[in-house]
RNA sequence: GCCGCCUUAGCUCAGCCGGUAGAGCGGCGCAUUCGUAAUGCGUAGGUCAGGUGUUCGAGUCACCUAGGCGGCACCA
């Protein structure tokens, strides 16, 4: 009997009943032998040596590709998983998967891990590679593998098989050696020595089983594989790199805000950080003044019972600021906005004509977040966002969510963030209302979409609780993704807090309304365009547009002078008078991440011009000053101000 | 909130097996006026996060507390 398989360069060819992927890649070349970690059959992982079951589409999958790449880490995670119980005994395994930069194993043991036993875990992870240990599949019935798993004290692995496996469904174990064995779907390596030595293990965390709060804690060893130590050293370079645009450490070095201890999650800004932030505010407002938006503002502090109207003392009260005054008043700092604009939207009588109320406010909110969550600019307890409410009738909600989006994508664009995609986070649970109206609702976000051009990525359950909702999802420089901007159709808030207007027809309806946001809170924001750009903004942006500095003393009158002639055109401009030298000067305002330095010394006093350096080059312009002002003021111009 | 790790001068960090604290940068002072990423000299600056304990003796060991960091959970 034989076979045929097909290659994906098109070619075909028969091969004895029963040979494995590793015998075929051999036939192919002793590189190929080498490189391959399994195989996929018509699409599904094979083993490379479990003997084929027929013919079909054969991929040989190769260590270096992104698919033998989780084999490898896979693979990591099982050796680690051995090296742990074997250096630990009385450890039980649970899951250990494979992430995005490597995997994790998650294992139960009643003493805790530290870091200083990594050294030792990794050490005996290299031997179980040197051993080369022949990696085993066998398969097993259900109840015999329960059975099995309990007789050895894994628990966990037990009652995972009893939960997740239906019955006369066949599991697979894998074994290295004869003495260790994980349930695993596959597919592994031949043996343990192909791993290679280009893992590390990177960190320790907590984790609770199965994700949920209420269950055991385990503890998760995270580790890094890749397919050699070149790629190893590669991510670690990457890591490095990413640290050093950590807006936490970019913020205190440029003296754009800080953190401190008696305000966790608070922040304190800068002069600095303040102008980028005024300079992001002002840009927002044209923008929603342009697209039709008011703009107006809730107060700060409300009566509990304002609350306890909203529903949010209901459900939202612990992440609540709540405060009590010597009158025995409670009151609540507002965690939203939302029921403010309702009750600007109450005063009065609106009618149908009144609509779509495109009702923006930067609006400051506390909420008390868990402190573990905490984190920079990204998670705070005292934020802004770039909120607004837009109510309108049912049959407006696609014409402007599509709007929306253009606006947002706009925007987004603006700040140099491109759009990776937008998810639609559906139905959770629980949920507030019926089935009905969560496939109405739905669905008006999607047409909607659809309407501006975009195909939404669908998130399962991700809705919020009372309407579901859109997300922009922005990549950043360096490939992370960041959801920035938000629209939800709420029919909830409106009913409840009883909004109303007047239709066509004489008689009061309920508006709809439109939770959204573009930039989501102002500090998250801010926390990723510095990490966006390390710093180095973009001349609208740049708290510090340009440093005029001077090579002699006897150049200060004419400097000043530099320096008034710039602002006048409304650039942010910063005098560096100081007695030092140009090379120190340069320096110290490049670390600063000033985009531009006007160098002014004797020459340029005399013939009233300035020698221009880019930050991030080394060329030097000598041009006029009155060219220099025009050609600056122009690039610094706020993108939509460019545009008209 | 939970788990692990960390906390030494304004910043970045060193400080062995427990013997009473160090560097660089920055600050301040003086000199230097020097043409594109660090001018020289001098000088001040620390309850070693806070507390309790062990010890003849604690930055160093143990425990507690707080904060930070990395995850987990949460994220109307």
């Amino acid at each position: 009997m034989s076979i045929s398989l097909k290659f994906p360069d098109g070619a075909e060819r028969s091969y004895d009943d029963g040979v494995t992927p590793l015998a075929v890649a051999e036939g192919i070349s002793k590189g190929l032998a080498k490189k391959v970690v399994a195989a996929k059959i018509d699409g599904a992982w094979w083993d490379l040596t479990r003997p084929l079951e027929g013919g079909g589409k054969i991929e040989l999958v190769t260590r270096d590709s992104a698919d033998g790449l989780e084999v490898l880490r896979h693979d990591a995670a099982h050796v680690l998983a051995q090296a742990v119980q074997d250096l630990f005994p009385g450890t039980q395994v649970t899951f250990g998967p494979v992430t995005e930069d490597g995997f994790y194993y998650d294992f139960a043991r009643d003493e805790p891990f530290s870091t200083d036993d990594f050294e030792r875990i990794e050490k005996r992870m290299r031997e179980i590679v040197d051993a080369d240990l022949p990696i085993v599949r066998t398969v097993w019935e259900k109840q015999a593998a329960i059975a099995h798993f309990k007789s050895i004290g894994e628990i966990y692995k037990a009652e995972t098989i009893d939960e997740v496996i239906k019955p006369g469904e066949p599991i697979t174990i894998y074994s290295h050696g004869d003495k260790w064995g994980d349930l695993c779907r596959g597919p592994h390596l031949p043996s343990t020595g192909r791993l290679g030595k280009a893992f590390k293990l990177m960190k320790l965390a907590g984790a609770y089983w199965r994700g949920d709060q209420n269950n055991q804690q385990l503890q998760r060893i995270y580790g890094t594989a890749w397919a050699d130590e070149k790629q190893l050293a590669d991510y670690l370079h990457r890591l490095e790199e990413a640290e050093k645009r950590d807006h936490r450490k970019l913020g205190r070095q440029m003296d754009l805000f800080h953190m401190q201890e008696e305000g966790r999650g608070m922040v304190f800004w800068h002069e600095k950080g303040l102008t980028l932030w005024r300079t992001i505010e002002a840009y927002m407002r044209r923008r929603l003044e342009a697209a039709g938006y008011v703009e107006v503002r809730t107060p700060q502090v409300l009566d509990r019972v304002f609350w306890e109207k909203s529903g949010h003392w209901e459900n939202y009260r612990a992440n609540m600021f709540v405060c009590q005054t010597v009158e025995e008043e409670t009151l609540s700092l507002k965690p939203m906005n939302c029921p403010g604009h309702v009750q600007i939207f109450k005063f009065g009588q609106k009618s149908y004509r009144d609509l779509p109320l495109r009702m923006a406010e930067f609006g400051a909110c506390h909420r008390y977040e868990p402190s573990g969550s905490l984190h920079g600019l990204m998670r705070v307890r005292a934020f802004t966002q770039d909120d607004a409410h837009i109510f309108c009738r049912e049959d407006q909600i696609e014409e402007e969510v599509a709007a929306f989006i253009t606006l947002a994508t706009s925007i987004h664009a603006d700040f140099g963030l491109e759009r990776s995609h937008i998810t639609l986070g559906t139905r959770p649970d629980p949920r507030a209302g019926t089935d009905a109206f969560w496939d109405m609702a739905e669905a008006q976000l999607l047409n909607a979409a659809r309407k501006a051009g975009v195909e939404p990525v669908i998130a399962e359950g991700d809705g919020a609780f009372y309407a579901p909702k859109l997300d922009f999802q922005l990549k950043d420089a360096i490939g992370r993704t960041w959801t920035c901007g938000t629209i939800q159709n709420d029919y909830v808030l409106p009913d409840r807090l009883g909004a109303e207007f007047v239709a066509e027809d004489g008689a009061k309806h309920k508006p709809v309304m439109l939770h959204r946001a573009i930039l989501g809170s102002l500090e998250r924001f801010i926390g990723i365009l510095i990490e966006n750009c390390a710093g180095a903004f973009p001349l609208w942006l740049a708290p510090v547009q340009v440093v005029v500095a001077t090579i002699t003393s006897e150049a200060n009158a004419y400097a000043e002078d530099v320096a008034a002639t710039l602002r006048k055109a409304g650039l942010r401009v910063a005098l560096d008078l100081r007695n030092e030298k140009v090379g120190y000067k340069i320096r110290e305002h490049s670390l600063q991440k000033v985009p531009v330095i006007a160098v002014v010394g004797k020459k340029e006093a005399e013939d009233r011009s300035v020698a221009i350096r880019r930050l991030g080059g080394e060329a030097q312009t000598v041009m006029s000053l009155a060219s220099a002002q025009e050609a600056l003021a122009a690039e610094a111009l706020p993108p939509d101000l460019k545009r008209s």
